[in-house]
DNA sequence: TCCATTATGTAATCATCGATTACATTTGGG
DNA sequence: CCCAAATGTAATCGATGATTACATAATGGA
């Protein structure tokens, strides 16, 4: 696969045919497709509509070339969304990775903590990601596939709490559902506007967060013995 | 202000200049605004995207004539929302009136239920009203005061139970802003298809929000004393 | 090394859409 | 009755997604 990083100049025949454009791109771009996905991220982050030739004039490129590495916008969508997914994955691996094996619910914690985390931060991919409006629906098998396994990841951590003893009701399948709802919901109430902005201050709805998903942790776990 | 059933034909000079269009339409609609708001809505039902050309093709009126009656296509899906948002309060209100006000938590519960149970079975139109994708996020101050109203009453709601000390915590913010992400989320979650379609079964997704809502609400109550 | 096949980009073009403008028709009040 | 305001039409513009024909670069086998 072609990097990034590789040379921008081969050097063949330079052609010069005009002199005064400061940066005569060689007619191949080295890697559109990778330049098109990012500048469809980056275009979301700003808030702009990705469209396809905005897309294609950040990478300098004309109008129709994209089309040789997309059938269309969705797929270009869909592309995109893989790669925050990817990225989104990512962020909450490393925090499962910190929090010890044992403790079920301090897990849960931590994926939902990361999760919203990463939400919070970015706004416009999570959308990418989660509203299927972009592309059709099963359109991607990777984002599928990798949803799954994040939502099986949960399943497992509830699976392990009740096994410990450690929840109030046997039903995991609600707990787990609501769990979900109510993480999903916090980060699109966020993205919709929906989430008064408390203060100025920074961190406040990290903190929002994090009173959320304690009392939902409390609601569902079985009260200390001595309480 | 026009009603839909008002006569369609106004017994003018009826200049039947074409004889084989079978509705010689008036040159006036009649009440074009709300036609185009029905078509707005009807579209988003369709699950088509609406455009506002599509909506002038379905009131049978040429592309540009909406634009006398709404300033652009945010207007014009502004008005659909506060349509919509009219419907969707309505529905809570009825469920509230028949819910008992002495219980706060049965209020609670009928609330979400009567919140899910619409935003189930009109997807389309809940995400036009709380997405702000649609059009300008304060461009309708009906729509903002309306659903602040609603908010509002979920937090007196919620200030009775604390009231009659049916709640577990005090922190009543976290339990008002969870349980809101939980209900927004749940309807998010069947709008942007993360919702497994459970057996074919009608009726399977009303008993999961059920459940859902259920779970939270045990999960804030103050344990019955003899539990 | 040559060149032919394939991959990749360009130019031109089309239909659709939101929006504006100039013009036409209807309606309703003085 | 008639004119002004309201409302609809026609024509047009710029942006977009998409397709087609063509141009250029990269690659690998003879």
């Amino acid at each position: 696969m072609l990097e990034r990083g590789m040379p921008a100049r081969p050097p063949s025949k330079p052609r010069a045919r005009r002199t005064n454009l400061p940066e005569p791109r060689p007619y191949h771009h080295g890697d559109l497709r990778r330049a098109l996905i990012d500048a469809a991220l980056q275009l979301a982050a700003e808030g702009a509509e990705v469209s396809v030739r905005e897309a294609a004039r950040r990478a300098a490129v004309s109008p129709g070339a994209p089309f040789r590495h997309f059938p269309n916008r969705d797929a270009l969508m869909a592309a995109a969304a893989e790669e925050a997914q990817r990225r989104f994955r990512a962020e909450i691996e490393v925090a499962l990775d910190q929090a010890p094996t044992a403790a079920p619910l301090g897990r849960f914690r931590a994926f939902g903590l990361a999760y919203l985390r990463w939400a919070m931060r970015n706004p416009a991919h999570f959308e990418i990601i989660s509203t299927g409006r972009y592309f059709a629906h099963g359109s991607s098998a990777e984002l599928t596939r990798d949803n799954a396994e994040l939502i099986a990841l949960t399943e497992q951590i509830l699976a392990d709490a009740a096994k410990q003893g450690l929840l109030r009701s046997a039903d995991l399948k609600s707990i787990q559902v609501a769990g979900r709802a109510m993480v999903y919901g916090f980060a699109r109430m966020n993205l919709d506007g929906h989430l008064p902005r408390w203060g100025v201050e920074e961190g406040e709805i990290d903190q929002m967060a994090e009173g959320v998903i304690d009392l939902f942790i409390a609601g569902i776990a079985r009260p200390a013995h001595g309480a």
